[in-house]
DNA sequence: CGGACTGTTGATCGGTATCAATGCTCGTGG
DNA sequence: CCACGAGCATTGATACCGATCAACAGTCCG
């Protein structure tokens, strides 16, 4: 695991994500808490592995910046993409509060983490109340997350599926300014987005042909648009939920 | 829905879940406070609905007897099931701490529920942090469990998921006494188990036919029983994880 | 320039879905 | 008591979706 300092660390009162309308405020309390909670920031290169299966890490993290995935294997390699990781998203909860983590997070993007010590979660739960629900927050909208991957995994056809992951990862970088104008600047592969959907590459390479074909999104060169959304959140039988309001570390 | 009073609440410092072994202890404290929190009982017969999706339940559950199961579905009816749950899981975190509800709940046996008041978990959080640890610490399990499941889906055969959801399945029933010996009464149908493998009725007919032609796995009227665990785990490629000590509610 | 990696396309194979028929259990009502 | 129908599990025949194997193109990088 590469990584190195970049920038000067960002006092969580002057969090660059707190600006952004998806999330919600702290009070002045927590805010000054979150100050001291907060250990530092670590920048990692792409690809490199940010929490790895069955090891204990000492942290947890806030992404700031970039992208990340959350995955897990069998034994003969064959990998599931559980969920991508983007700004405001917490990693390592499973950790601090089970010890246990039983999934891998891997960096896509070079990406600046908030880093906080997992033995001072207790503290949290004790002192702070209104941080301790927002942990919960977190972990109930993941699990809302899995729910609709579980649900589009077992139910959904390739096509249906892959138009589905489109509309997801498009919203959730809309809400944190990575995406913009149904025009997306696609951090990961293929291969990736492949193993996300359970399906192979090269089925996947088909079925996004067929959305191409059809009008409906465009895949070039990083660069993912959709290209008629109605007809394709039809496709994907997609829900918009209206983002929620949704707390901040 | 149908639903009736069976016999007199449980208070819960006499809860029989507390007597086995696989659930973590309260202090005296936290056990008191549920006392005050647990609002009362409900009992509810097979097949009724627990939790509706879309729908904002003023309740939170805990299962006290009995097994359900958490699904979502399609517009067109597919339906997938996400999880079975069993005495000492927890029904509801989401529309407690979201508002939000995007599965069903549905009872399979005859069951029976502690019933919490959601607009109480906000004091859960302000004056018993070890409660709403152990709130967190469910959400975080549940959140792994979907991990293992989508793991599962995405990737495994068939004939694999199958195994892996019967040792799953039997594992999770047997940490509270409702499965010994490799042996297990099912509560569900082969319907219920194909929706959660993301597969067909018919398919998981043929399926659990190769499963008992190689002597792995019996099923026969409701009685499951697991014949040759090791070669059903090397086939399922499942890695028992040692049962971690669980909060009760 | 050459090699690695990623994505595309074609040919073929296999796993799972679909359609359909049968048997079974069970609850209901004649 | 038996007749009936509903719902569930099993089995067979066939269709189709997605996997696999293989070849090739494009890009990046040493």
């Amino acid at each position: 695991m590469r990584s190195r300092r970049a920038t000067a660390p960002v006092p969580c009162d002057q969090c660059p994500l707190r600006e952004r309308r998806s999330f919600r405020n702290l009070s002045e309390g927590e805010l000054a808490f979150m100050l001291s909670f907060k250990r530092g920031e670590l920048v990692v290169a792409p690809g490199a592995t940010i929490l790895l299966e069955e090891s204990a890490s000492p942290h947890l993290y806030t992404i700031l910046e970039g992208w990340a995935f959350r995955h897990k294997s069998l034994a003969d390699g064959r990998r599931q993409v559980l969920n991508f990781a983007l700004p405001g998203d917490l990693l390592g909860l499973q950790v601090a509060v089970m010890n246990d983590m039983q999934h891998t997070v891997t960096a896509l993007t070079e990406a600046r983490l908030c880093v906080f010590q997992r033995d001072k979660v207790w503290t949290v739960f004790e002192d702070h109340p209104e941080l301790a629900f927002a942990m919960t927050w977190m972990a109930a909208h993941e699990e809302q997350l899995l729910d609709g991957h579980l649900l589009s995994i077992g139910q959904r056809s390739a096509l249906e599926r892959a138009a589905y992951l489109i509309l997801h990862v498009y919203e959730r970088a809309e809400a944190v300014g990575y995406a913009d104008h149904d025009e997306l600047q696609a951090p990961f592969g293929q291969g990736h987005f492949a193993d996300a959907l359970g399906i192979t590459p090269v089925h996947l390479s088909r079925t996004l042909k067929k959305l191409r074909e059809q009008g409906l999104v465009q895949w070039r060169d990083d660069c993912l648009v959709i290209l008629d959304r109605p007809r394709l959140e039809e496709l994907a039988a997609y829900e918009r939920t209206e983002p929620l309001p949704r707390p901040l570390i």
